[in-house]
DNA sequence: GGACGGCTACTCGGATATCGCTTGTCCGAGTAAATGCGG
DNA sequence: CCGCATTTACTCGGACAAGCGATATCCGAGTAGCCGTCC
């Protein structure tokens, strides 16, 4: 899986915690987690182009979240970076080969092998959509309760 | 992924069909999937190396199923193509930049993030291992009962 | 003193280069079968 | 005709290249705030 994945999440759950309607520009996101600052602009793009945040320009601009915390899942944000398209991709191979004098009727129903890939990746999907930002964030804050606070400092807010 | 996955799954699948203790050779199995011998050689060796498969040089030679289709989870097949490691790396990224002065008590408990995804791949992978080769080759057979009978003809066996 | 115009600094956005891994290919080591020869 | 040594053909195994996507970087377009100037 990318890495930018890892990156988003933190940079959603920096903004989750933050709870400001106002933007925070790339370069603070990239220092807070220290990340290379372009690379990252990159990657928050494509949250941009998902829904996920929107981009407000020039000076005092940066990312803000499009939705409240509940709203944003994990699936969002994954599909928002590696794409929406599955992970294993059944390329038809039964068609070639030993099977290509096969009777058509055979291939209307979907591949054996691609059903049972289909299945494990649904149920990953499913947990991956059935945790949000905010559950994130309140697991987070359990283990860390000053952290939210530290980062507001950190940032400047307040 | 991998399209090295969709190989492997479709050559151990063939290799449970024919359901014959004689080994085939990578040129067989390349021909009646009609993919690239050399690299499906590579693909295979990693299976040999996982212990799925086992290799019997010389002429006559081949690969053969070293455990009854019962005994072969799909997990295994992909962790002997893509590896071990989850797809999800956490890099402590909350160590660096803004959390890089909190308290190291706050660094026992694993990161929140990783939990999450952590969650969701071993879903994952829980489905993946609930399902056998055997399970593969039955559901095939529901929907294409002559297929078996095809692929030993093609393959010379009987 | 207040308002307006220009200027500056800052930020996003996309175009551009670099790196590593997946993909793909090739040849050598080794083995089983086939073959020819001798008894 | 039977047994054995040699040859042969075939297969795996790992070493060797190529292509492509992820990674990383830079510069231009655009905007908000600020400063100086004019009324």
């Amino acid at each position: 899986m990318s890495e930018g994945v890892e990156w988003a999440l933190h940079s959603l759950l920096a903004l989750a915690w933050l709870d400001d309607g106002r933007p925070v520009p790339t370069s603070r996101l990239a220092a807070g987690n220290d990340l290379p600052p372009a690379y990252l602009n990159k990657q928050l793009q494509a949250l941009v182009r998902a829904g996920l945040l929107v981009s407000t320009p020039g000076a005092r601009g940066g990312f803000s979240l499009a939705r409240p915390p509940e709203k944003i899942t994990l699936m969002d944000v994954v599909a928002a970076i590696e794409g929406p398209e599955e992970a294993f991709r059944c390329t038809e191979i039964r068609r070639r080969g030993a099977g290509a004098n096969a009777p058509r009727r055979e291939f209307e129903s979907p591949c054996a092998i691609a059903t049972a890939m289909r299945r494990a990746e649904l149920a990953w999907r499913r947990e991956l959509a059935a945790q949000t930002l905010a559950d994130v964030r309140a697991a987070a804050e359990e283990h860390a309760p000053t952290a939210a606070e530290r980062l507001r400092r950190w940032h400047g807010r307040d």
